[in-house]
DNA sequence: TTTGATGCAAACTTTTTGCAGGAAC
DNA sequence: GTTCCTGCAAAAAGTTTGCATCAAA
């Protein structure tokens, strides 16, 4: 988990100027584990921070993706978003919507073998596993 | 591989009426290796059968998703079908487009070993892998 | 003949963009 | 003071929906 003011200091670096509205995007992005949505990001940081327009939350995750300083996953549609940018599985609940992060040492491994298999130059992996969390697994059984 | 003629006996065995339409995207969607988008499949069909409409395209793929005769994978906010069910590892390549399917006959055992962890009950995965293909991964090395 | 399917147009959702004003440097 | 960022409003892109018409059964 990286601290917000390594976060900020990388931004700073690269030329890009710290305003509020980044920092509470930043912010609360480190804090969460929920894989927000933008919208979602935008309504919860309005609570604190009044005046932060969607569109700048958008442009925000734009540079922070650009930088590899957050990950997108796509859900339904929607594009969620994660600060934690470690390799892991995304657990998806069908039923409550959450999302939970795996760590899986043998992704690496995976990854190896399809690029060998498929002469790929793997960069990336995404994946999202479906299913319901143990709270609502009784009801699907 | 199915055939057409099992999709369409499915379909029809699930009391839904055999169209041209739907004849049209089913036998598109299993000829190809695409991984087409609906404004695709619509494109493409239309040359065969000017009579499909966009809005038809949509409301067959909700049918065939919902039977289980496609999955949907969503790349860059747009959804993806494809006709061939069996779990699969789809190979995005970021230069080109083009997607690939790899079998990858360790998935099962690693949607296990998450499963375990997670105390999730897994109901599908849904991988995939984003690198550069064997024609473009030369420009990127 | 009786549903269910089609196709248009309009609505909706999520994301992107242009630009004038404002804040960071 | 300059340049980059913000936020509005408008547009874009992808998808869904309502409804009158049409066709499969």
């Amino acid at each position: 988990m990286q601290q917000l003011e390594e976060l900020v200091a990388s931004l700073r670096e690269e030329g890009f100027r710290i305003t509020p509205q980044r920092i509470a995007i930043v912010d609360y992005l480190l804090k969460t584990e929920e894989h927000p949505s933008a919208e979602h990001i935008h309504k919860t940081i309005q609570k604190k921070y009044p005046m932060v327009s969607l569109s700048t939350v958008y442009k925000t995750l734009d540079l922070l993706k650009e930088k590899k300083l957050v990950n997108e996953i796509e859900v339904e549609g929607e594009a969620r978003f994660d600060a934690h940018t470690d390799e892991h599985i995304n657990l998806v609940c069908m039923n409550c919507g959450k999302i939970e992060d795996i760590d899986e040492d043998s992704l690496k491994e995976i990854q190896n073998r399809v690029a060998k298999k498929s002469k790929y130059l793997i960069v990336k992996g995404s994946f999202e596993m479906f299913g319901y969390c143990n709270n609502c697994k009784s009801k699907f059984n």
